[in-house]
DNA sequence: CTATTGCTTTGATTCAGATCAAGCGGGGAA
DNA sequence: TTCCCCGCTTGATCTGAATCAAAGCAATAG
């Protein structure tokens, strides 16, 4: 499943403003009112952690606004973001209490969650909800697969390009944007924040964006705002990664 | 779910040789007979590619025997290992005809393959079979999310350390040892694949190996049979990996 | 019993990215 | 207004792994 069908495999559940990745077309009106009874809000500041590795966590939860990472880290301080989670995004493992990664909020973020008990036994008794998470966990699977490849065998450049690819491409299928004009949007993340999902230094990031700047196959307004005049080039500087893998 | 535990969660189907990590304890002798139904054996000679990327992939199937790799590719020819199959596990991804990396033996093959369309149909019939697939996705989750931090972060060392330290464990789940005298296994990669795993040269993991011999981490009968006498040692040597996340 | 072939080791050199270090610029607090 | 802080950029240097190159070794074919 693509990204840009997203849109027509989900529902809104409830009140909520935004449609959970979770909650499918095939949900019926008893399966969502369930849902309406065991979900609640959470919300954190920038910065805040969410769940530590190793924390229980009794509950899944999608991301109603604000974004949020799933980062792992080495006795000596080294870190590796594994995941990047951007509105409608799940988290959380029915069936597994304790969670192997930090989640970080990276911005102010809102979550709705749900207790983990009784949706895990809406699960039983619903399957197409079950297949459902199958189908997203084996597109996160792939998406880390596609990852792997970028961390062990990319230059810096193509590891930069690959990003931007791939948080313009989310970002185009949040806004719904017709395909025409420069795509344009707001990098979510610090340079160091890039660095740990790219296996990088943040002073590489830094050369690297620059260049690409320098080069023309970006433009930036302020540090944070990317213009990308080309997709297309954005593409082949990203390598192979015409499918543009996606982050979770 | 650890390595450890797979043998009392899996069932052998019919006159398997093995236990199919897919066939649950919970699978009952309706479910075994569905699968004596739509099963059938394929072989494969060591160096055989099993799918092309790209390719449909018309059955499920378990390793019986032998080795096989996930593996992608850059059009320029970098390759990086995204997945190692031993016996009891699985490929194949209900829901998905195509797969978006290739499958090779790496030595001689032996696999027990289901026909996709009635294995789904046993899936939405029998909702535990479904549900064991979601947590044999997530533990490949993890475990590729543990991967990630090896490739980004982790000196080559300890990438190889890391490795022998995996191939070390599942090895010895397999026969399972008992714990005591030196651990000791055949390396079922070469050098390169060894390399495509952890997104070095192959002249590096060479180096690294005899690194290891010489500082007396492990020892070498010919080029291929390793000796671990102090596992404790290599996990050190490993960085963080104390819980050796399974690579699929 | 050679020759060939595939895998592996080892050495010399290079280079991409890390590390160390300095300075910029904008926004918020006093 | 001024100062400080934080995120970012840029420069100089260092280094771990890649690259280039040559041999060793064991198995197989002739």
């Amino acid at each position: 499943m693509t990204l840009h069908e997203v849109p027509t495999l989900l529902h809104r559940c409830g009140d909520c403003p935004i449609r959970h990745r979770a909650v499918c077309a095939r949900c019926d009106s008893e399966e969502l009112a369930t849902l309406e009874q065991i979900k609640y809000y959470r919300s954190y500041q920038a910065g805040q952690t969410v769940i530590w590795s190793g924390d229980k966590m009794d509950f899944v939860a999608s991301v109603v606004t604000g974004i949020a990472t799933l980062t792992q880290t080495m006795e000596d301080g080294r870190r590796q973001m594994v995941g990047l989670l951007l509105p409608s995004d799940f988290v959380g493992r029915p069936g597994r209490q304790t969670v192997a990664y930090d989640v970080t909020a990276t911005t102010d973020l809102l979550m709705c969650c749900f207790r983990r008990k009784p949706f895990e036994e809406m699960m039983q008794k619903t399957p197409h909800v079950g297949q459902r998470l199958l189908e997203m966990t084996l597109d996160e699977l792939d998406a880390a697969r596609e990852w792997m490849l970028l961390l062990g065998r990319k230059t810096a450049r193509e590891k930069i390009a690959s990003l931007l690819a791939i948080i313009a491409r989310r970002d185009a299928a949040l806004k719904l944007r017709e395909s025409n004009g420069p795509m344009t949007f707001d990098l979510p993340l610090t340079r160091e924040e890039m660095a740990d999902y790219l296996g990088l230094t943040l002073e590489t990031v830094s050369r690297q964006v620059s260049a690409l700047k320098r080069d023309g196959v970006i433009s930036l307004e302020g540090k944070r705002h990317v213009i990308v005049a080309d997709f297309a080039r954005l593409l082949e500087e990203a390598g192979d990664d015409s499918d543009g893998g996606l982050p979770v």
